[in-house]
RNA sequence: GGCGGCGUAGCCAAGUGGCUAAGGCAGUGGUCUGCAAAACCAUUAUUCAGCGGUUCGAAUCCGCUCGCCGCCUCCA
């Protein structure tokens, strides 16, 4: 709110209430939509790594003009139409690495709150019916536009909607309750009211499931940029005219993706979605990095020359984590502890400052650049991996990018890399070569070192 | 028109008053190697969009200019 940085402290110590704002289902996931729920899952790990408890919801709009007209134009039920959606981003979710919130509410299930807010907010003042709509009464409200910063005298009304399809007072107010049209009433999308059929608007939607399970104050509000004029400045209206409390202690906006410089949206005719990406070939954890790797606050220009860069970063941290795992042990390196203590140090301090990934990220990297020369020597042995492995596995709880799962050394596949070593020391060049294409064709690729061969899957898995 | 953000190497990106301007990708040179792949090491910005100012000192603060982006009341 104060738009500066500032120490986080949640109102109960040890605990965070988290609310991100979902996505509405009425089309899959996009770039932009995926960085959000990234984010918002990079929020929540950093939050438990740092040792507090986080109770984190994240709604599904299921219900508001995007998903009725999509619904009517799929000739579908709104519910079969709504759900498809909800499965489909809870799928690209978990494609994500993104962990499990602890609750995800559907606007659809929530509308008796916002028809009960909607009569407080009358009762109270802040709120008027007018031809079966209730509308919400920006004059009562003196604090609106603190948040994004937007100033109602100067704003240029009209810009984006069509003013005629309201009946407001005021162009300024907004929508709580819409009466319900003909054909909403004719498919049964409607509720009853003293003021007649209804639906409930996008913002209440969000007022009454944050606040609902969360408390009138959360901790944490997040979301991404777009979103805060007018959507969130309407959403703190409505709770803090009910309260009299601050809706969120903290509001973390995540910056937009872009395509060549624009935002990506079907305006721009420019949306990628995620599942686009995963038919390309690309992995979730790539996708996911890619996502991480900047600043939230900062825009990302997406493209797939850059997806690519990411595989090859993501190819060298397998490849030391491999090494780190898959080689035997040697002797013990006197000072590698400091160097994990310092990357450990460098990690937590960047992101403690306002989630700086990208520091983060060079903290590991310097890392990896000390260590890699010893490891090529063999100068490590079992206690020191463990320990880096360990402390690799505390940083991946907040990255979830490594692949720390260990070395399992399949016997069909043990038996081909022994075969080819033998042949290997015996000179067999021709069973050695036929061996490595074998174990091509199963997927691995065989990597030799000083140390002996290393091997991976060359198809990305996407397993913890 | 109002509000907000951004401009650092070929690309991505950290740094917001003072040690040699992090790190990644790509490039170049080298090491290793039966071949190959991969890896490893080294190297890559006298300069931070431009101009002017403040200061002993500016990428960092101030002013102006240029360029790009976002939002302006139910696209999310």
């Amino acid at each position: 709110m104060s738009k500066k940085k500032e120490v986080f402290l949640p109102q109960r110590e040890g605990e965070v209430t988290f609310y991100s704002c979902g996505p509405t289902a009425y089309a899959p996931a996009n770039l932009s939509l995926c960085r959000r729920f990234v984010v918002a899952d990079l929020i929540v790990r950093y939050l438990e790594a740092r040792g507090y408890r986080v109770n984190s919801y994240m709604n599904f709009t299921d219900l508001d003009d995007n998903t009725i007209n999509g619904a009517e134009e799929a000739g579908m039920e709104l519910k079969t139409f709504t759900e498809r959606y909800i499965d489909s981003f809870l799928s690209d979710i978990h494609t994500l690495g993104v962990r499990d919130a602890t609750g995800y509410p559907k606007a659809s299930e929530h509308v008796q709150d916002m028809i009960e807010i909607s009569h407080q907010l009358v009762h109270k003042g802040y709120a008027y019916e007018k031809h079966g709509s209730i509308y919400f009464d920006i004059s009562k409200f003196p604090r609106y536009g603190r948040l994004s910063g937007v100033d109602l005298s100067k704003i240029q009304l009209g810009k984006t909607v069509d003013l005629d399809d309201y009946e407001k007072d005021n162009p300024r107010d907004f929508t709580l309750l819409k009466r319900s049209t003909l054909a909403e009433l004719k498919k049964g999308i409607f509720y009853e009211t003293d003021w007649g059929s209804v639906r409930p608007s996008w913002h209440i939607e969000c007022s009454a499931m944050s606040t609902g399970y969360l408390g009138e104050t959360i901790d944490i509000h997040t979301s991404s940029r777009d979103l805060m004029f007018p959507h969130h400045e309407n959403e703190i209206a409505i709770s803090e005219s009910l309260t009299g409390k601050p809706l969120a202690r903290y509001w973390l906006h995540s910056e937009l993706l872009l395509v060549d410089g624009k935002k990506m949206s079907s305006e721009n005719h420019n949306v990628v979605t995620l599942k686009d990406l995963l038919a390309r070939g690309f992995t979730g954890r790539e996708i996911r990095f890619l996502l991480l790797s900047v600043q939230y606050r900062k825009p990302i220009n997406f493209s797939i020359k850059r997806l690519e860069n990411v595989r090859t970063a993501l190819r060298r941290l397998d490849e030391f984590t491999s090494k780190l795992l898959c080689l035997p042990p040697g002797r013990p390196h006197p000072e590698v502890t400091a160097y994990v203590s310092a990357m450990e140090d460098q990690f937590f301090t960047a992101m403690d400052d306002d989630l700086n990934v990208s520091l983060a990220m060079a903290a590991i990297y310097t890392f990896i650049k000390k260590v890699n020369p010893i490891l090529q020597v063999n100068h490590l042995d079992r206690d020191q991996k463990d320990y880096i492995v360990e402390k690799l596995n505390v940083i991946n709880q907040v990255l979830k990018i490594f692949k720390l799962q260990g070395c399992p050394l399949e016997p069909e596949i043990d038996a081909l890399i022994q075969l080819r070593e033998k042949a290997r020391v015996e000179k067999d060049w021709q069973t050695a070569d036929s061996a490595r294409d074998e174990l091509a064709e199963r997927g691995i690729a065989v990597i030799d070192t000083a140390n002996g061969p290393i091997w991976k899957r060359v198809a990305e898995t996407e397993d913890e």
